[in-house]
DNA sequence: CATAAATATCTTGACGTCAAGATAATAGCC
DNA sequence: GGCTATTATCTTGACGTCAAGATATTTATG
């Protein structure tokens, strides 16, 4: 008996026309989520990052040699909107962490590339943050996580 | 082979030391819950609501007669902070879904209660949550809910 | 070529949220 | 009873985000 049964179960008093099961298994997922992300804050923190900083230097660094991208295919993978972006971006380049030169193929774009400074601390980070995911999972079993994963795929489908 | 596919897959060829598998379980209930969200969050603006205000309302309902609560209820239940409390009420003051009365019993505290205006929207705005929750989830059979619901379960005990 | 359409990015304004601190009222303790 | 701690709520300032619109540049078209 959780949080998210009392809730369930209040509806169940005030409004028993409704079929609430539905209601739980999203509940949990949404608080499941916040706990993550919390989980996961803190590692960034302790690297002086946050979420959305985090984000756009490991896309970076993943993205391999040269690690640069446009603004554009940044917005593309961390899927959020350009001003959005053009904001990460003005505190990561104040930071240090990244350069935004203009494209010179392309006067429109610009290219963000990792500082040193910036790979560094993402290669840090991120060896942090992995193993801190680990953490977060590790009640479950494998098999629990393959199972887990399969059913989320499948979620995930029908939305993607 | 989704997008949280081709995330893992870069950082297997970037970071081959890193076991990346607990990154695909956690970035796929991040994205399905931002999915859920969204479609969660079409139904409320359908009803002149966001996340936010629904929340303080379906409180409020949900806790039956007479639909009232004080603001140190309603942050323990949607667990935000007084501040965004504050700033919820205040809203919702305005548009006339509820009313901030002080509590006579406590000079310190107030009494917030529906409306009736908040209390007939709340009503029509959840039957259409609740219709909207079970087309999210759909696609998963009875079976793989409940599988679902006992993983998620045991994977939030952890947390809470 | 000149002009219109498309593209890349930035700017602006409005939200919702939080942390930290301010204010006011009640409760507990000598 | 009077002082102090606690409690309830609001205020302030800083973020991160988005939608919509502005600006600059390139591409396509006649």
């Amino acid at each position: 008996m959780d949080q998210i049964d009392r809730i369930l179960d209040q509806w169940r008093a005030e409004r028993p026309d409704l079929d609430v099961a539905p209601m739980g298994t999203i509940g949990r997922m949404k608080r499941l989520t916040a706990h993550l992300a919390q989980g996961m804050e803190r590692v960034f923190t302790a690297h002086g990052l946050n979420a959305a900083s985090f984000d756009v230097l490991a896309t970076l660094r993943r993205a391999g040699e040269p690690y640069a991208l446009s603004p554009s295919e940044l917005i593309e993978w961390t899927m959020v909107t350009s001003g959005t972006m053009t904001n990460r971006l003005d505190r990561l380049e104040q930071t240090g962490f990244i350069t935004r030169r203009r494209n010179p193929e392309d006067g429109r774009g610009f290219v963000i590339a990792l500082t040193e400074k910036g790979h560094k601390l993402i290669d840090k980070a991120v060896t942090a943050h992995v193993e801190n995911q680990h953490a977060m999972v590790e009640v479950l079993s494998e098999n629990e996580r393959k199972t887990l994963d399969r059913l989320l795929g499948k979620w995930l489908g029908a939305f993607e």
